[in-house]
RNA sequence: GGGCAGGUUCCAGAGUGGCCAAAUGGGGCGGACUGUAAAUCCGCUGUUUCGACUUCAUAGGUUCGAAUCCUAUCCUGCCCA
């Protein structure tokens, strides 16, 4: 199977520019994904545009992955209801250092290799262009015609709360990215999310009509769940990769909870599994989807990929002990290492040892330690009874928090509907 | 620059002087049921020491009393120039 072919099968293949295939059949091609630099991580909707370059990476052409230090500052109105909000020159200097850093961990950077994988970033090449130059050199070659009539910017310009100049100006400066890495780089292939397809395609338009060349460019269906919902968020909100925003434990939760329509679009996606081992995990699926097996795998090997077998496995023991039903007793006979082992991941809050044994209620010491926002929402929440303390549901708000409570002398292990865990440390 | 229409709680969107912390829908959260699923059903969805307190773009004003009336400012859309 050629890369395209292959991508086709995976369901990673949403709009593709004629010839595209050829020009990667025909020579080693320079291909480019452009991030932006929104947050200091990625989160898992960008995991979609990594797996574009590995896979590219692994048909023998050459990934660069583009972090957009430029465009973040301008912000893509791509599909968007309204205009973003602009990040300050710091936190976006931050943010691109955080993304490179978690690049580097999918792709082979190795420079010996003909392929080897580049980091670029576009502030570098438009920190010295001057906007005169700019609208000069890359405005004249685009008519405003042809920029309105894109879908993506279309909801802006019909909607109610209109679109800045600075926004409109996005999708020539991504197409000057395109237009630049062709001519310094020899790159002449650009990916992404579908939604980007009207920003590509400006590329393409810059490289035919200033250098006379002929650029080419696919995009990925963008992520959807079954239901309709937006992928890639949990109640807590975005899905990182950083371990340090989105726990391993959370990771591994967020694939294993996937339903079953999704789970079989997500696996020939999201892992790297071959073809007859994915048909044949489906078909065992099919027959018994109560026992999960697709997810099982799924979250398995998206989270070996992202972070390490280690943290696997670390997740998997985690999970047993929070969900199995009976394990009230089990909790009370773990040892303080079994304990930390196991809520390795889960958020962690402290209180003072003074205030435990003097006792406080529940509301209150819900409210105390943050893990519910207010009083009223703490109390709501019990009273509804969607609090458990160690595995055992609490019967009423005038149940009191003390140190009878405590596993070890030194925690408590509480519990926020039926998925949301907090342990309680005592300092 | 001129004219018109608007800015309401997470979102959409009612409300045009007291009965409004504000209809309804969506979303979210919790519960039951389940496969840690879907569907369905039920509850909650500004804060609170439960007496109150702070909200309806912002700042003033009228009134016993304002999301609702007046003035100014900011923002948005549409039309005209």
């Amino acid at each position: 199977m050629n890369l395209i072919e292959e991508l086709r099968w995976r369901g990673m293949v949403q709009d593709i520019m004629p010839g595209t295939e050829e020009q990667l059949l025909k020579e080693m091609t320079t291909a480019y994904v452009g991030f932006d630099p929104t947050a200091d991580s990625l989160h898992i909707g960008s995991l979609v545009p990594i797996l574009l370059l590995v896979h590219l990476q692994r048909a023998g052409h050459k990934p660069l992955a583009l972090v957009g230090g430029a465009t973040g500052m301008v912000g893509d109105p791509s599909f968007k209801a309204e205009e973003r909000r602009m990040l300050d020159l710091d936190t976006l200097a931050r943010n691109q250092a955080g993304i490179k850093a978690q690049l580097e961990r999918f792709l082979d950077f190795d420079p010996s290799k003909p392929n080897a994988a580049e980091m670029v970033n576009n502030f570098d090449w438009f920190r010295d262009i001057s906007f005169l130059d700019f609208i000069r050199d890359v405005g004249k070659h685009i008519t405003v015609n042809y920029m309105m009539a894109k879908d993506s910017v279309k909801r802006r310009i019909e909607g109610d709360s209109g679109m800045s100049f600075t926004e409109f100006t996005y999708q020539l400066i991504q197409g000057y990215d395109f237009y630049h890495l062709y001519t310094a780089k020899n790159c002449k292939l650009q990916m992404g999310g579908s939604d980007q397809w009207g920003n590509i395609v400006t590329g393409t338009e810059l490289v035919r009509r200033k250098a006379n060349g002929e650029a080419f460019a696919f995009t990925c269906p963008l992520m959807k769940k079954a239901d309709g919902t937006k992928f890639g968020k949990t109640e807590k909100g975005n899905v990182w990769l950083d371990a340090r925003l989105t726990s391993p434990y959370t990771f591994y939760q967020f694939w294993f909870n996937a339903a079953d329509a999704d789970a079989e679009n997500y696996i020939r996606i999201f892992t790297l599994l071959d073809k007859a081992e994915i048909e044949e995990l489906i078909a065992t699926h099919r027959q018994t989807p109560e026992q999960r097996l697709l997810q099982k795998r799924l979250a398995k090997e998206i989270t070996i990929f992202v972070h390490s077998e280690k943290d696997y496995e670390f997740a998997v023991k985690a999970s047993e002990l929070l969900f199995r039903n009976d394990t009230a007793d089990v909790l009370q006979s773990l040892t303080e290492s079994q304990l930390l082992d196991v809520m390795d991941g889960v958020p962690q809050v402290e209180v003072n040892a003074a205030d435990l044994s003097a006792g406080k209620d529940i509301v209150t010491f819900l409210a105390d330690t943050a893990i519910l926002p207010s009083k009223s929402e703490a109390r709501k929440m019990v009273q509804n009874g969607g609090i458990s303390i160690n595995k055992l549901k609490v019967e009423g708000i005038e149940k009191v928090v003390d140190t009878t409570l405590l596993l070890n002398q030194k925690y408590i292990l509480i519990q926020r509907g039926k998925k949301n865990y907090y342990l309680v440390t005592v300092k």
